[in-house]
DNA sequence: TAAATAGTGTCTTTAAGACACTATGGA
DNA sequence: TCCATAGTGTCTTAAAGACACTATTTA
C-alpha cells in the first residue's frame, strides 16, 4: 500500500496567446492549474496532478506545500485538504493491483506570486474548464476541487487569495465572476463585501483608467478566510510578501 | 507508516438511567457515540474511536462500514468521509515515532437500528457532549465531526438518517433541536420542510397522545441527502429495512 | 369539555437582486 | 466636455422568524 499526497493548485493567469478569443470583453485572466506530464507507465504521456509520496518527517499539509513548491516554485495563499481517495480501481491498469491512497489538497496562489511561476520541463499550466483526459482519476479530483472552490467562494473569503495585498472592489468582483462563471451586480456586490467586514478600505486609489479612480482595499488578516470549526489551526502557508 | 480508518458513529439513544435529570422536559434521547476501550499502550484504558488498519481488498468507505459493523453490529443510514489526520505528533507518546495516518469517516445510525445495537465487551455508548479525555487526538476528531453534523443538519437532509422509515414532523423537528441544541418554531419548521420537498406525506397518523394525531411522513429517497457535487457516488450503506 | 398538540395565517424583519441615479478623474 | 467607471439610493421579492389563531383527538 502506498500513500501519496497531491495538490490541485489554482491561479488566475494571463490567457494563452494562442487563444482564439481576443475580443473586447475577453476576461483578462483564466482559472488555471499546473499539471505534470507523466514519463512512465501507467498513463505515460498523460497530464497528472503534482504530488508524491509522504515523507516520514512531514505532516500531510507540509507534503502538499512541498510538492507545490517543487513543481511551481510557488507558495500558496490558501491551502486546504480536499479529500482522501482510496478506491481499489484507481490505478487505471487492471494488471496493477498495487493500492494507492491519495490524500489530495487544494491551493490558491496569488496573482503576483503566480506571475513568477517557474515552469519546469514537464510542467504546464492548463485552463481549468478545458482540461484534456488526465491520468488516473485526476479529472474527477479536479472537478471536485473546482466544485469546492465555487461553492466556497460564495460564503467565505478565499477569493482574496487570488489577489495582491491591495485591490479594488472591481478586481475582487472579477475574481468572483471568473470563478462562478457569471456576472455580478457591482452595486450589490459592493454592499455585501462592505457589510461582511472582510475588507478594510485604504487611503490609496487605483488611477490610470479613463474614469474616476477606485479606492484600494486590503484583506483584514484578523478574520480567518474560512470557518473550519474545531480544525481552525491554519494549514495556510504564510503569504510571501517579501 | 500505518494507515488506519476510524469512524465517528452518531445515534440518538435512550439516556442513561443513572442520569440526574429526570424532569418533565428532559429530552427522550441523547446524541451518543460508541467508543472502544483500549487494552494496551499507548492510552491503555482510554476510550477511542472504533477503527482499524485498511485491508488490501477494500475501499476506504468499506473499511469504515466494516469496523462499524464489527464494533456495534450496526449498519449506518449515512456515511461520509470526515478528514484525514496525519500530523506527526498524533501518537501521544513522544518515544513512539511510528507515524499513523487516520482517514476518519462519520456515520449516522437510525433509531430502530440503534436500539438493537450489540454492546461488546469493551464497547460503550457515551453522550457526545460530555465525553471524557479520549485516546490520541480523538477529542478533536469528535469535535470536528460534531461541528460537521451540526452545520450540515441545517442545509441538508441528513436528520432523516436518525429516524425510522416514517416519522412525524415533530419527531423530525426534535432531531434537529437535539443536534442543534436549541428549540425551533414548530410552525416555521413545518413550512421549511414542506417547502424543501424532502419528505412525502403518507396516509398514516401517529395516534396515542392526548391530542390530535400527527400525520406520518416518509423520506423521499429519490432526493439525495446531501450535495457532494462531482463526488456524488453514494458511500451511504443501504438502510437495513429487513 | 379541557388538555394538548396538529396545523394555518399573517405580520415583521432581513437579505438578495434589479436598476436608476449621482460623482469624478482623465482623455 | 464627455466618456467610463466609482459609488449611492431605493424599490421589489423572497426567506426567516415571531406569534396569534384554528382544528382535532383523547383523557
Amino acid at each position: 500500500m502506498q500513500l501519496a499526497v497531491s495538490t490541485v493548485i489554482f491561479a488566475l493567469r494571463e490567457p494563452d496567446r494562442r487563444s482564439v478569443r481576443t475580443g473586447a470583453d475577453t476576461p483578462r485572466h483564466v482559472l488555471s492549474l499546473p499539471l505534470v506530464c507523466r514519463v512512465r507507465e501507467p498513463y505515460d504521456g498523460y497530464w497528472a496532478l503534482p504530488g508524491g509520496p509522504l515523507r516520514g518527517s512531514e505532516g500531510l499539509a507540509d507534503a502538499a506545500a512541498r510538492t507545490l513548491e517543487e513543481t511551481t516554485g510557488l507558495r500558496p495563499a490558501y491551502l486546504e485538504q480536499l479529500y482522501a481517495f482510496g478506491d481499489l480501481d484507481r490505478s487505471g491498469s487492471p494488471d496493477d493491483h498495487e493500492r494507492v491512497v491519495s490524500i489530495v489538497y487544494w491551493a490558491l496562489v496569488g496573482q503576483e506570486e503566480a506571475a513568477g511561476a517557474r515552469v519546469g520541463q514537464n510542467v504546464r499550466w492548463l485552463a481549468a474548464d478545458t482540461l484534456p483526459d488526465l491520468a488516473f482519476d485526476h479529472n474527477l479530483i479536479v472537478d471536485y476541487a473546482l466544485w469546492r472552490l465555487r461553492t466556497k467562494v460564495e460564503y467565505s473569503r478565499i477569493a482574496h487569495a487570488f489577489l495582491d495585498e491591495t485591490f479594488t472592489l472591481k478586481e475582487l468582483r472579477e475574481v468572483h465572476e471568473l470563478v462562478l462563471g457569471r456576472t455580478l451586480d457591482p452595486a450589490n456586490f459592493r454592499r455585501q463585501v462592505e457589510a461582511s467586514a472582510a475588507v478594510v478600505p485604504t487611503d490609496s486609489f487605483r488611477t490610470g483608467g479613463r474614469h474616476r479612480p477606485a479606492r484600494l482595499y486590503r484583506y483584514d488578516t484578523a478574520i480567518p478566510p474560512v470557518d473550519l470549526g474545531p480544525l481552525a489551526r491554519p494549514e495556510l502557508a504564510a503569504r510571501s510578501d517579501s
